[in-house]
DNA sequence: GCGACTTTGTGTACGCGTTCACAAACATCT
DNA sequence: AGATGTTTGTGAACGCGTACACAAAGTCGC
């Protein structure tokens, strides 16, 4: 009783990962009244190429119309209706240091179909405490609160010591999502997914880049560079 | 015996970006006291197949021995200088608000190659204030400080609105690197890196497989599926 | 010194994603 | 209705990254 075309064949990998800054511009455009975008003006507005946007466009099914464009409002619920934002999902975070504390007052997740559910910490003093309009529990009640609560992703804002201990508990509970800003590799079992956010690889990855353009020294002044 | 080719030949983007992974898990070995360590090894601490590691590594130079492995130090050394973090690089934090001020005291980063030397923010009630052991500036005098304290690196942790216009201010003055938090796309001319980390995106994502995995429908997880 | 064993570095094949370029499809105007 | 113009959707070619498999190169034991 498949009602829905959301098991049509297998979207890529990255083409998921631009469908939510297709999402975010398409909402923008609707913010602005506008009601119909062509490809060529949605791409510029995502910052990709407009031959990549149709191909990804493509994956969902033909909701454009050739000679006018994208319906943005239609577009939109398209977009959201496959990434499943239909509904909220209900989230976890575990560790609430700085990170955590950011994470929790991140107001734009809950208009984008997620849902804080519980905010989890080691710290005594943090434990009991009201952050975000939410009070931090005991990471010792992981189990009882993410299946009491329902939760679905689980976001791991701890050290790295603890992320892989806290990752198999959360995964010993039904946890198959899991978003990871610890600084380290979290194998899991085949049928979770595992992503992971991490400044320090941003900014190294940077520094290659910067070194690569001025590889002399400590000049700041840009000196003219030989481009074959 | 190869010489000392820092400027070789291009490495691939995908390998540049796991650097900074196989870095951190030579470092955990080095504080662990072990002195080798095999491709099959190394790359299982990083998560990732031997091959891949293999083929990256080669990328840099011959640095393995054969039937022994890799020395912990001297890779993490290479590495290292490849990534251009054997200076510390300049970082500016624009926007000081809950995810600015969990980067500003993000210490990870001052043992890494990189030192936050400034703070800014429009905010009249946080300018002044001291976060992180750093006066927080105004955003207003950017450029003057930018270049006295020469900045190579840009943070930008505003909301999305005011972040273009930052980023061009950033580059007029210098910057070419620039990581960008919010939840937009930065557009800079030629030569100017910019990298984005979107925490809404990666949920999404998860959302997008996590729906794949339960479709029936609103069912939550269904009570614990028990493994005695 | 020599054979057995270990592990690297890489030739090669393959699959995925991107890009180009264009015919098909639709709207609009006369 | 037919001509004209615009934009989509996609076949096809290309390039990059990954995975396999193994010869080369080293160590270790005797
Ligand atoms: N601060 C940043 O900007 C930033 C950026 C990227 C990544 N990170 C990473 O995110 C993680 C958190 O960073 P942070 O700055 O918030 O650190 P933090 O020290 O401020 O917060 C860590 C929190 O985790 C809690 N914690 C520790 N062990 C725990 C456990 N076993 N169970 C539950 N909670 C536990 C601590 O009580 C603390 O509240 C670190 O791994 C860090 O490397 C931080
Ligand atoms: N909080 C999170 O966990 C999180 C996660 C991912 C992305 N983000 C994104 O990061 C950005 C910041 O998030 P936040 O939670 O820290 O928001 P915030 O409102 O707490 O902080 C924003 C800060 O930027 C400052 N600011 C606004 N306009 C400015 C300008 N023109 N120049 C200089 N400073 C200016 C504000 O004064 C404020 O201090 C947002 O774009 C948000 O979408 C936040």
């Amino acid at each position: 009783m498949i009602a829905d075309p959301a098991a049509r064949q297998e979207i890529p990998d990255a083409t998921v990962a631009r469908l939510p800054q297709y999402l975010r511009a398409l909402s923008d455009l609707a913010d602005r009244g506008i009601l119909s975008v062509s490809s060529e003006e949605l791409a510029a507005s995502a910052g990709v190429r407009s031959a990549k946007l149709r191909r990804d466009l493509s994956h969902l099914g033909s909701y454009g119309v050739r000679g006018v464009g994208y319906g943005v409002e239609m577009l939109a619920h398209e977009i959201t209706r496959e990434l499943g934002l239909a509904r909220d999902w209900p989230v976890a975070i575990i560790g609430v240091g700085h990170l955590g504390h950011a994470l929790a007052s991140y107001v734009d997740l809950t208009t984008q179909g997620f849902q804080v559910v519980a905010l989890l910490d080691r710290d005594c003093e943090l434990i009991g405490q009201v952050i975000a309009g939410m009070v931090v529990g005991s990471v010792d009640d992981l189990e009882r609160i993410v299946i009491e609560r329902g939760v679905a992703i689980g976001v791991i804002a701890t050290p790295a010591q603890p992320a892989q201990k806290l990752c198999d508990r959360l995964v010993a509970v039904g946890v198959r999502s899991v978003l990871n800003f610890a600084p380290c590799a979290l194998s899991v079992p085949e049928g979770v997914d595992v992503r992971k956010v991490d400044l320090s690889t941003e900014l190294q990855i940077l520094a290659f880049h910067q070194q690569r353009k001025s590889p002399a020294g400590h000049r700041r002044t840009p000196l003219l560079e030989v481009a074959p």
